[in-house]
DNA sequence: GCCGACTGTCATGGT
DNA sequence: CTACCATGACAGTCG
């Protein structure tokens, strides 16, 4: 890192003294603070992704012609290109005295470095995209966009958002997901202030992050500032430049903001690039109205590693582990080393501007229009702080890609020449189309598995307010709800109305026999009472009112116990001997003897056949001695008495019985709790379920932006490429080659073509 | 009278 | 083998 330091210290030095000597007033103080968000927006894209309401922002601008949100509204874009032009005109004719401004070039690099990190300035990012879209003071910044960006960076850090640096810091693996749940939404809105302080903070270090940008800028601008050597015009008519020579190219040509002084023009540098006096139209009409008027210098190295990274991706199928990727993947990983451009690799100085050369500085300097800029792209964070890695791993990774092949299907290319614009046709228009199949893929599957097409639709539709609680929620069944809005009250309503229901009929009998037929009570009954509450909490009323039932010993519980009403059902084992021989005697007094009868019968009712066998058999003892005594108790007890074998054959069976009675009842209750829980976890199933798709679709829309990202990124390098006599090439008859090497080729469509297929091949036959 | 829920009981298998 | 438990199946009761 160090030696990237040094070096881009030197580039930007170089650089700078080269502008110099050509007359352009380098102002750098002014690129830095004005095009810091822009900056700012390369470096943290990819975290940006994680913010819901970039997500949302963006979506008003996919159309193509979107300006970034954040940092950018559509007055700057119109007033930027207007100054853009300007500042051509006055690289013509005027030549300001050289100054150069020592300070930035012996700026310490470190603190950029420590500034790099991505985490930083998400908060700003996506505040500044709320700001500008949906913000009333967009007029103000009509006004105000001549003021330069170091006011609007105020701004956005004034109106950052929530969801900032805090979410991006810990919670990268979540990504966008994490904004599903109203709690980040809340937390936004708590944290405004945090990330109005975080934006101040933010703002220091952009300096630095701005000034190892411009530095890698410069350096390149250095080397090239230098001529290239031609490579081969002939032969196959294949002719290499650097890719980052090119992006280097474009970004030192790229006017540094508008309140740039500096309208620097790498033709002015190099006298190979006639294109200088080329019709800015002519490009203008090949470029993008998205890519055109840009005013905001990015830094375009990292934006080729987003790129890079965006066309690994797309080489990866649309699955999970792109999420993960994206949002998971270290600074440091292989990954993302792997797509770094290497600034510093040697590879650029076999590039060759000569034959493709990069266009005059046109307006259409807008390689990082504001909403591409704007684009989250994930990978892209990973990649910020990475150096000049070594460019083996790159090209063990990408071996020779043709970009275009990789942008759009080679059918399509064809198609795309002949009907896009009349000499740069969308080369991604492909791509596009990639991402779009992609997401309906995932939608079927979505639908595969059961989740609501609609929904889905309406996840991305509402995005921001989205959640995945609220999805969820409406497509969870309502049994899952059913139970636990009952639960609520369950453990009061429940004992209530069973309480209600029993003492109409049995409150008063239940006093008599549950006292007996307490004794019969279970053995669990503690425990059971504890957890029926506990399951009476989570709303499960049938299962209390049925451990209820279960758990008698309490007689005063027995007036909760519902069963009581209806129940025939005796379980009273057991009869105390006073009741039953009260029950039994005849009544002292006629009077009581009707009432007595009427007593004694409901009590035989009661009784269970057990009782009334018991009692017949003339059983010395309770049947709940009988059934919950230990056997070593209850062979004790059986031994006191002389029983019959008729007794000893009752006892056991009623003991044999009572125990399978409780067993049976446990048995019931396990089954009824293990539907329980399995209808929690279907419940959660679903949630996770319905959480994972929201997260998927964020993922795709996350892709796609990408997508547009990369498209844009190629057709602003292929539409800047200039031929020997300064016309751009055509883009039916050349494409952008990733080279092996690490260099961008320019080679003919055809070749591209081929190798394109090959390269498609390979990954089915893995898949194989 | 039918049906569903609840309960008790039996048979069976496992520990 | 006995005691105990768990569980499916069946039947009875009740609303």
């Amino acid at each position: 890192m160090l030696s990237l330091k040094k070096y881009l210290t030197e580039g930007l030095l170089q650089f700078t003294i080269l502008l110099s000597l050509i007359g352009v007033r380098v102002d750098v103080d002014t690129y830095l603070t004005s095009q810091l968000p822009p900056l700012r927006e390369i470096i943290l894209g990819p975290s940006s992704a994680y913010t819901q309401t970039q997500f949302h922002n963006l979506r008003n601008t996919l159309d193509g012609y979107g300006i970034h949100p954040k940092s950018i509204d559509l007055d700057n874009y119109f007033t930027a290109r207007r100054l853009l032009s300007q500042v051509r005109a006055l690289d013509r004719f005027q030549v300001p005295t050289t100054e150069v401004n020592a300070w930035l070039v012996h700026r310490d690099p470190e603190g950029s470095v420590s500034g790099s990190q991505p985490s930083s300035g998400l908060a700003l990012e996506s505040s500044s995209g709320l700001q500008d879209v949906t913000g009333p003071d967009n007029g103000v910044r009509e006004s105000e966009t001549e003021q330069g960006f170091s006011e609007d960076l105020e701004d956005l850090g004034a109106v950052a958002p929530p969801v900032s640096g805090d979410l991006t810091k810990e919670d990268i693996d979540l990504g966008a997901g994490r904004e599903i749940f109203d709690y980040s939404h809340r937390q936004k809105e708590q944290d405004v202030d945090k990330e109005l302080q975080d934006g101040a903070e933010q703002e220091d270090t952009w300096p630095g992050e701005g000034a190892e940008a411009l530095a890698r800028n410069l350096l390149v601008d250095g080397e090239t500032g230098e001529s290239f050597p031609a490579q081969v015009p002939g032969g196959e008519d294949q002719r290499a430049l650097s890719l980052e020579e090119c992006l280097r190219l474009l970004e030192a040509t790229c006017p540094f903001g508008e309140n740039a002084e500096f309208p620097a023009d790498i033709s002015s540098i190099t006298e190979a690039v006639p294109s200088e006096s080329e019709p800015p139209g002519l490009q203008n009409n090949l470029l993008s109205p998205l890519l055109t008027g840009t005013e905001s210098p990015f830094d375009l190295e990292q934006q080729w590693q987003d790129l890079m990274s965006i066309m690994e991706m797309q080489a990866m199928e649309v699955n999970t582990s792109t999420s993960e990727i994206l949002y998971n993947a270290p600074p440091g990983d292989p990954l993302s080393t792997n797509y770094s451009l290497a600034p510093n690799t040697p590879i650029n100085q076999n590039v060759s501007l000569h034959q493709a050369s990069l266009g005059g500085c046109s307006q259409d300097f807008s390689l990082f229009s504001p909403e591409v800029e704007s684009l989250p792209v994930a990978g892209s964070s990973t990649l910020l702080p990475l150096a000049p890695s070594n460019s083996t791993s790159l090209n063990s990774t990408f071996g020779s890609t043709n970009l275009a092949g990789l942008f759009f299907p080679p059918q399509l290319n064809g198609t795309a020449n002949d009907t896009a614009g009349p000499e740069l046709p969308d080369p991604l228009g492909g791509l596009l189309d990639e991402a779009m199949l992609d997401e309906i893929s995932l939608m079927d599957l979505a639908i595969e598995e059961g989740f609501n097409p609609v929904q889905a639709s309406q996840l991305e539709e509402e995005f921001d307010s989205d959640s995945g609680l609220s999805l969820d929620s409406s497509h969870s069944p309502s049994s899952l709800s059913s139970p636990e809005g009952s639960s609520s009250s369950s453990s009061s309503s429940s004992s209530s109305s069973s309480s209600s229901s029993s003492s109409s009929s049995a409150s008063s009998s239940a006093s008599s026999s549950f006292s007996e037929e307490g004794a019969v009570g279970y053995s669990s009954d503690s425990e059971t009472l504890d957890l029926e509450e506990a399951e009476g909490a989570v709303g499960y009323q049938p299962e209390y009112s049925k451990f209820c039932r279960m758990s008698y010993q309490d007689p005063s519980q027995l007036s909760c116990l519902p069963y009581l009403e209806h129940v025939g059902h005796n379980h009273t084992y057991n009869m105390a001997p006073s009741a039953l021989d009260s029950a039994d005697l005849p009544p002292p007094s006629t009077v009581k003897k009707g009432s007595k009868e009427k007593q004694a019968d409901f009590l035989d009712k009661q009784m269970s056949r057990d009782e009334h066998r018991a009692r017949a058999m003339k059983i010395p003892f309770t049947n709940d001695k009988i059934i919950n005594l230990p056997v070593e108790e209850f062979n004790e007890l059986l031994s006191k008495y002389q029983l019959s074998e008729a007794q000893l054959s009752l006892i056991r069976d009623i003991r044999r019985r009572g125990k399978n009675k409780m067993a049976a009842q446990n048995c019931r209750k396990r089954k009824l709790d293990t539907i329980l829980n399995l209808e929690r976890d279907v419940e959660d199933l679903q949630r996770d379920k319905a959480r994972l798709l929201q997260e998927k679709v964020e993922f795709l829309r996350s892709l796609r932006q990408m997508k547009q990202k990369v498209q844009s990124l190629y057709q602003e390098v292929f539409g800047r490429l200039r031929d020997e006599n300064g016309r751009p090439y055509s883009p039916s008859q050349y494409a952008l080659q990733y080279a092996g090497d690490g260099s961008v080729l320019l080679i003919p469509r055809t070749l591209a073509d081929q190798q394109a297929r090959r390269q498609e091949r390979k990954p089915k036959d893995r898949r194989k």
